[in-house]
DNA sequence: GAAATATGTTGGTATATACCAGTGGACAAT
DNA sequence: ATTGTCCACTGGTATATACCAACATATTTC
């Protein structure tokens, strides 16, 4: 064997200092949150690789959750995370108010629907039961945060759909209905964003989200709202406080 | 202007039809868990596209939790997620082995560490106190799930890296320790893994995953165990059982 | 039979190029 | 002041090519 091979087993990949250097640049301060990163092509040329190495390089950011794109407008650094307590069970519009939040909510649509299987069961009602649907996009000074989906049983909400849905449905519920929020049950995963959803998001198909479903009953124990949540991943973490059920 | 632009407006991406057709494939059955997925070069061929379109297909899937790659083997299919319920405060390994699965532990790493800023403020102990800290990859069949680093407080646990960790470490902790799990933060939220953790899990780089940092308290709400967990977040999802706490 | 070697496959990285489709600003026409 | 057109810029998609490193499996050698 000719011992003649003398490569420099330069191991880090460009696009790794590329990202190194970019990751650097955010954490130092240099780019504050929303600011604009430099373009595909600007880090191209800069360093002196190709469009698609520069890419790479970008979308390592975005997974890293240091980095955004929104459509066809350019990248830009990613705030810090949100954090959402989902045990305490109050819906963050709420809790955002509370803390001093400027939340902004948009209908995105609204209107009767029928319970498929899996709402029936979730709901503990019949297939075909008749259920309010409704669905918002929640934002934070201008930029998108999470989709929620909301079934509601229509015959325990009649004109549910009248009221401004703008707002806290747990507070809306409990105010009209005299329906208080008591036990729930929460589901978190990650997976693919869908290409509408993309689009309200204001992200690119084929990202990244965490998915959270809910199911919120009554001091009763009967469910009454299932909520279907799809946040942006890099740009929030859920926090749960949990104690060892003194029976078992 | 002229008018002969005839472009026929064929709206849906290539990869994209790749990637439904592959996603039949798997959700039809014909593909089942763990069964190797064509090679990049394979579909390209098949479909005639570049070896590039071919891998965006390919990845498509894997944002979408129906595939994963384990290094330069090839791809494969997601299987079915886990549940895991982390309002139980019963560790995962315990929860396995009722539920029959057969989940392997083995040791990455085990020795002393001092507490650094945030370490002593979650434990609420002094910096620099000594701890223990070990690594542990949890496996399924063969398949990695998830990685473990466990931090607990030395003096209170003296000689605990001498049992056998490859266990439930709750369940060590109350058998030799007389200390029990009461209450628990845990915090949940998408991040990329490092290159480290990538190598355990059999990952590439840059993928996304799920953390779940966990601070374990005693009956009298003293924190004594703190645990960061990653895993491959196409194949988990967590559930979590909340509850109005009667005062506010 | 066991160990070393070769071969082919797979993903990983990288370049160069091309055209398309939204976005937003500059600027002209109204 | 408003409207509209144009253009530069952005990411999105796609092709073609090249070499490397890890892996699996034969094949050869011992």
């Amino acid at each position: 064997m000719p011992d003649d091979s003398a490569t420099p087993t330069e191991d880090p990949p460009r696009f790794r200092l590329i990202f190194d250097a970019l990751r650097r640049e955010i954490t130092n301060g240099n780019l504050v949150e929303h600011a604009v990163l430099p373009s595909e092509r600007g880090v191209a040329e800069e360093y002196g690789v190709s469009r698609m190495t520069a890419r790479r390089a970008l979308e390592a950011l975005e997974t890293e959750g240091l980095a955004y794109r929104e459509g066809r407008k350019g990248r830009f650094v990613s705030p810090r995370r949100l954090t959402y307590d989902i045990s305490q069970m109050v819906s963050f519009a709420a809790d955002a108010k509370a803390r001093g939040i400027n939340l902004q909510i948009e209908m995105i649509d609204a209107g009767p629907q029928t319970a498929d299987a899996k709402l029936a069961r979730e709901l503990s009602v019949q297939i075909g039961e008749h259920l309010h649907a409704f669905t918002r996009l929640f934002k934070i000074g201008g930029h998108a945060i999470f989709i929620e989906t909301e079934f509601v049983i229509a015959a325990r909400f009649p004109d549910l759909l009248r009221y401004d849905l703008r707002q806290s449905t747990t507070l809306l519920l409990s105010q009209h209905y005299n329906t208080l929020a008591h036990t729930g049950d929460v589901t978190i995963r990650m997976r693919g964003v869908s290409a509408i959803e993309a689009k309200l998001l204001g992200l690119s198909a084929n990202t990244a989200g965490i998915e959270l479903e809910q199911v919120i009953r009554d001091t009763a124990g009967a469910p009454f709202c299932i909520g279907h949540q799809i946040w942006r991943g890099e740009l929030a973490e859920f926090s749960a406080r949990t104690m060892v059920k003194p029976e078992s």
